[in-house]
DNA sequence: GCAAAAGTGTTAGCTGTACACCCATGA
DNA sequence: TCATGGGTGTACAGCTAACACTTTTGC
């Protein structure tokens, strides 16, 4: 990048009034339905001013004594019940004005978001009921206007996830503990799309990197020859960690 | 990742009050000396408590008004005067209690830090120079003790380096705007090591990625035969962007 | 037996690695 | 002319993509 030569000049800032900020948390929360084969994201519907109606991404205010992370968790907590899953921080947006409830005369708190990106196992996420199904799973190429700047938020979140699943054993947290190489795959091809690679293939990369087991146990899935049962030995995986392999 | 089945439980807050926030930005600001191979960081010492007296990350706090990433060229620009770099955010830090000045009983103000990550040119690079050599460069593996959590950031920032080296083309933005195939060989020898691959090698793979344009002008560096000049030719990367292609 | 799903094998072409080798210049 | 650094070529190993094939089940 060049800039230009006076950056001194273009960044330096009239004021050296220090800001107030209010720091939020919000999540990128990822499923698949690997039934009908489909990446959904957790929305929820805003009840209150600024954006009210508009769906948003789950989010809340870090609280006194809070880490962002216990926020993340917590925010996830309140709307999904969930034993499995994968979480990281995503990125952080905290333009002047982002927020409307900031007063752009006056300087007042500003709305900083600390985004995170999660990808939970469909099967067992239990969405907490309230009466007005304002909680609710949207399929990621289907997404509504969200409320502030989320639809950007989505965008890198989904960007991450389709990313992080090239180099990182992450599909191994939200599959269940023993697995077919089948439904590894199908998970791969939904995130990723049909023709990333053909099964046969990602079946030898994927057993030659040497950390999946084979149980030995058959299971059926209707017709067809049974398949085996894998497990993700992290003993096995650990070398690995850090080295820039790919599992497609 | 498996968590307690009682996330619910484990992350819910006994308080409720939001936490005020200030907000810093700090950067890790990387240079590559090539005339000696070696990589630098820009650090400043400290004239105040906190941590008076250590070298910290070049930082300041987000002003009124002002962009998390203005506030990042502001703090580089207010320690060195250079025109070309690369800039990019890196994470952010928020953990209570990562700034001495935050009380831990009375909860006030927490400091969050938003990181930025910096390449810069090291031959342009001037420092802007006070009395006290409070600010300079510190070779990457030679660095001191630091204040507050700076020592992991800066070793985030570091893999960030390592990583983003190898298949994004921020190499080009450091590099004089004409330079030789050998220069940007050891640049990447500096950051990734010797090992990382044989030079006729690196550069047929360089070629034929086609981003590069062969002045057909010559410079002679002593001995030796005349290098042909490069340009880095953006129109010709621009559809290479967002492509998971592997520099090295 | 036949369809369906799981799993194995084969091939042709490409890519990375490790070199050997040629070229152009200064001293 | 020789040392020095720039630049090209090559041969082999290993990998990838595409697809044919075998195995084991349910019906």
């Amino acid at each position: 990048m060049k800039v230009d030569s006076s950056i001194k000049q273009k960044y330096s800032h009239e004021t050296e009034e220090l800001a107030d900020f209010k720091v939020g948390v919000d999540n990128v929360i990822f499923s698949v339905d690997t039934t009908y084969n489909r990446v959904l994201v957790l929305l929820r519907k805003r009840a209150e001013e600024p954006f009210n109606n508009y769906w948003s991404l789950p989010g809340t205010l870090v609280r006194q004594g809070e880490s962002l992370t216990d926020a993340a968790y917590r925010t996830l907590a309140e709307k999904i019940q969930v034993d499995n899953l994968y979480l990281e921080q995503l990125y952080s947006f905290g333009e002047p004005g982002r927020d409307p409830r900031e007063n752009p005369d006056s300087f007042g708190i500003r709305y900083l978001s600390v985004s995170y990106f999660a990808l939970v196992r469909y099967e067992e996420a239990k969405i907490i009921a309230k009466s007005d199904k304002s909680t609710s799973w949207y399929k990621v190429d289907e997404i509504p206007n969200l409320a502030f700047d989320h639809d950007e938020i989505l965008n890198y979140g989904w960007n991450r996830l389709k990313n992080k699943l090239q180099y990182s054993p992450i599909a191994f947290d939200v599959l269940p503990t023993e697995f077919t190489l089948n439904e590894v795959y199908q998970l791969y091809c939904t995130i990723l799309g049909e023709h990333f690679s053909d099964y046969s293939n990602f079946r030898s990369r994927l057993l030659k990197l040497g950390f999946l087991l084979d149980t030995k146990v058959k299971v059926s899935r209707g017709a067809g020859r049974p398949a085996s049962l894998y497990k993700f030995d992290s003993e096995a995986f650990a070398p690995l960690k850090d080295k820039p392999l790919l599992f497609i």
